[in-house]
RNA sequence: CGGGGUGUAGCGCAGCUCGGUAGCGCACGUGCUUUGGGAGCAUGGGGUCGCAGGUUCGAAUCCUGUCACCCCGACCA
């Protein structure tokens, strides 16, 4: 092969990104092996390369939820017909995508199960029943489970009909508790996002229109991806004492007073996979974040048949896996090296090591860090602390490049031709009055959604509506949604 | 749910117009040679042509229905 045969043998079984953004997505996702489609409409199977980023993720995240106070629990994936009807607003909304059990074993039944879209219902029916006193609050509870919403166009980690999540769902005495919960559980997600998936993000409030079905107020972290669309990563809802007054969750307060209390929720989904791969990945493939890649560090024996080489890298495997790196020894002799280095830079690892007859010699190892592909030669002594810090700079680089590509696609409008060119490609910043009326108009117009208001408030780009033209009340970023 | 497209070996495809009993590349098995950026030669194995009906002496090919997936919209984490 030539030299540039060899260049575009990289992308040889992945569609450029800049040709087809879509295609480069599902191209990367099952050729890394992350998942697979299932027999199962609008479902797929995570594959054990995707499930090991999920697992990650859920030990980075759980140990954040404990560290606030949260323990966890687990509820029913069945919800009667009749638990779910009683707050109006939230049966509205998820209505239309609830997947319904009519039949157990061979009796048809006399209500309908609902598959749980997502579980307030549940939690407010037994929050009834354990809250009493004020004694009793706050109760701060969370679970780890799957839920089904009957989508109508899926795809994988994106919008599938069953995906993994965590909710969190807590009961509080007061407003400002309730607050206070829902604003920390929302800069938890945003510090987890930043340090731990390397993606900047947009925290701020959803407008009414954008809000969660049943909520009094919605917030959200909003993560760009590399085509310029927004990727909704997590919410935090404060439900106030809506649901508690359609369920009955009452107190008695310390001065004797029977009081309903205020409620959040709170989840995050295997969507973040997605957003991990549409934000950091490249031509090559995946680009993991060092946190949550289940390989870490890849070793590579090179001219294997070379006397003292595999017991070397065996040597190297074991005192890396010793100090506590996820690592892997790749001693398959049925594919070339070349092959090799393809085929683990696909798959996003991190950091690849290479150790050859002359590395040995040398008391080396030669390694390449994936996030700049540059190449550098590492001594053998010390190395698993000088890996460690390795992981730690690429984990901050990506982070870094992710934040750049963010800051050059925000752009800010002052009127509506500006808002449509900025939203082709990325987040625009815009004045808006705070009607609906103009939300509707820009979705019309430009196909973007409102996605959340800053909590700083305080440049607004102008003094007027970018749409109507009245008097402007919020910032609020406009992008088009996945 | 609308508009467009695709289902043939693990993957990517040809064959379909004009019906005659299935082929190519990669991958896979075995052997030898290779081995620091997708190795070579030889030799093997593998497919009820998405599924269900229909037409026909005969269907991957024609007809009807159905399911799944992909892309673009509308709806949503």
């Amino acid at each position: 092969m030539g030299k540039k045969e060899k260049e575009q043998a990289f992308v040889e079984h992945i569609t450029p990104r800049d040709v087809d953004f879509s295609q480069w997505y599902t191209d990367v996702i099952l050729k890394t092996d992350l998942v697979d489609y299932a027999p199962v409409r609008g479902c797929m199977v995570i594959k054990p390369y995707g499930y090991g980023i999920w697992e990650l993720i859920q030990q980075e995240m759980d140990g954040r939820f404990k560290a606030t106070g949260h323990k966890n629990v687990y509820f029913p994936m069945l919800i009667p017909e009749s638990l779910l009807l009683k707050e109006a607003e939230h049966v509205e909304g998820f209505a239309p995508e609830v997947a319904w059990v009519t039949q157990g074993g061979t009796e048809t039944l006399t209500e309908r199960l609902a598959i749980r879209p997502t579980s307030e219902t549940l939690f407010c029916s037994m929050y009834a029943k354990w809250v009493q006193s004020w004694r009793d609050l706050p109760m701060k509870y969370n679970q780890w489970c799957s839920v089904m919403r009957w989508e109508k166009s899926t795809r994988p980690f994106l919008r599938t009909s069953e995906f993994l999540w965590q909710e969190g769902h807590t009961v509080h005495a007061t407003a400002e508790e309730a607050q206070e919960e829902t604003l920390q559980m929302l800069d938890v997600y945003r510090e987890f996002s930043e340090n731990v998936l390397c993606i900047p993000v947009f925290v701020g409030r959803k407008s009414d229109k954008e809000k969660f079905a049943g909520a009094r107020a919605t917030y959200s972290m909003e993560a760009m991806m590399q085509d310029g669309k927004a990727l909704q990563a997590g919410t935090s809802h404060n439900f106030g004492t809506n649901f508690a007054e359609a369920y009955n969750i009452q107190y008695l307060s310390k001065d004797g007073v029977l009081t309903y209390v205020h409620e959040t929720s709170w989840g995050t989904s295997t969507r973040m996979i997605g957003a991990v791969i549409m934000t950091h990945g490249d031509e090559r493939g995946l680009r993991l974040p060092p946190k949550i890649a289940p390989i870490q560090a890849v070793i590579l024996p090179i001219a294997a048949h070379k006397p003292g080489v595999t017991e070397k890298a065996q040597e190297l495997f074991e005192s890396l896996k010793g100090a506590g790196i996820r690592v892997e020894l790749d001693d398959r002799d049925t594919v070339s090296a070349g092959w090799k280095f393809n085929e683990w830079e696909m798959k996003g690892v991190p950091v690849r090591l290479e150790l050859g007859p002359r590395d040995i010699e040398n008391g080396v190892v030669t390694c390449m860090r994936r996030d700049t592909l540059e190449k550098i030669t590492l001594p053998l002594e010390g190395l698993a602390g000088a890996l460690k810090n390795l992981l730690g700079d690429i984990g901050r680089t990506l982070y870094e490049q992710a934040k750049a590509f963010k800051e050059a696609r925000t752009y800010v409008a002052h009127d509506m031709d500006e808002l449509t060119k900025g939203v082709q490609d990325g987040f625009v910043k815009a004045a808006w009055c705070g009607e609906r009326a103009c939300e509707d108009q820009i979705k019309e117009k430009t196909n973007a959604s409102s996605r959340n208001m800053p909590f700083d408030q305080s440049d607004l780009p102008s003094d007027v509506c970018v749409c109507c033209g009245k008097p402007a009340k919020h910032i609020m970023y406009f992008a088009k949604a996945y």
